[in-house]
DNA sequence: CCCATATTACCGACCAGTTGGTCTTTTGGG
DNA sequence: CCCAAAAGACCAACTGGTCGGTAATATGGG
């Protein structure tokens, strides 16, 4: 079955404004690169704020929250989840040539300062990334496993993450940013006993 | 004396693109909010990159390697140091109730993979950052108090100080953006022994 | 089953306003 | 008088968004 206009119209926008942001991507792109029109653009989003934020969700959920959860609930302990979380990343990036980095963290930078209600958005993402963490740390600290409360770890990693996401997009170098992400994997090393 | 029209403009712009970004930051904004014509701004700079190079030059100057330097220096160890400027930058992020964030972070997601000589030109000024840090840090490494390869290290604090930033500045909430600045502290803890 | 009536999907010309940038003109100190 | 400095009118291109209209699809009574 063909691709409904409205999927065409949200996976073209997703694709610009990840690679190019919010400002950068027009309208006209987003509906001429779809094949669409702009009255069918404006017949399904009344306008550009709501399919950002259609877009925002999508990405937290399918590139996030998703496959976070996946590794940590397949791996054998939090601490290989994690690893395997940061592998994936890693690779999912690389094969992408370091363009783009996170459209969450994109969005969060461009449009805390300038909408209140994406910031929210943005904010209750990545609130729940740091949940979906914790929840599998929090029986680790019990066991006095980690080295710094988890909560606090959960902060810390997700927040390394996006500035490694960063320094790699600056970089754009393979080498670098493997060494980047191995300080990573220490991070996590060093914070977490086995 | 009175300021020169030149540093109307590159002042207004700095904060302007600071604040708001590059898309978001039109010309006419910066000479009506600087208070000079259209003219004197195309009298001094031949367009909107180039004036942009220099405010991220006066930015990752003033704002960051100097202050990283003096702090470096004042100390009586690197992580004493590292300390009082993770300190400095906490404040002054917060006396601006955590808007803006970093200019050079902001630029680096902004313009990273629409811009090449942009992109060079900020890369050049987190490296420096990491040298800076590097050449401190090394003594230490000789006298075996990393846990972590300096280089690593520096690596990890930048990209850690951006991640923080950008969360600080999602969620603008002082006791959050204080525990997540101490996380921070805690990493230095972690990886130099004293 | 047929067909009138709604409803939804879609089209693209068009709008006012803004953008980065140009060009001619004026100003005023040395 | 000269010329750097400054002014601001002006321009084509583009912006997000509107609008009047058409085509396709459901719906439901007879």
């Amino acid at each position: 079955m063909a691709k409904s206009t409205r999927v065409k119209i949200v996976e073209k926008a997703e694709n610009l404004l990840w690679y190019r942001g919010y400002q950068a991507t027009s309208l006209n792109d987003v509906v001429s690169k779809a094949g669409v029109s702009k009255g069918a653009f404006f017949h399904y989003y009344p306008n550009k704020q709501a399919i950002s934020q259609d877009v925002i969700n999508k990405y937290a959920r399918e590139q996030l929250s998703v496959p976070l959860e996946k590794c940590l609930s397949a791996a054998r302990s939090p601490k290989e989840g994690l690893f395997a979380w940061v592998e994936g990343y890693f690779a999912g990036y690389k094969s992408h040539e370091f363009k783009g980095g996170c459209l969450l963290g994109n969005m969060a930078l461009e449009l805390s300062d300038q909408n209140e209600t994406a910031r929210e958005t943005i904010k209750g993402h990545f609130l729940e990334l740091e949940n979906i963490l914790c929840s599998a740390l929090k029986p680790l600290e019990s066991e006095g496993k980690m080295l710094m409360e988890a909560r606090q770890f959960a902060r810390l990693f997700i927040a390394s993450v996006q500035g490694i996401t960063m320094m790699t997009k600056v970089h754009k170098d393979g080498n670098r940013a493997g060494r980047e992400f191995m300080a990573l994997a220490q991070l996590i090393e060093l914070a977490i006993k086995d």
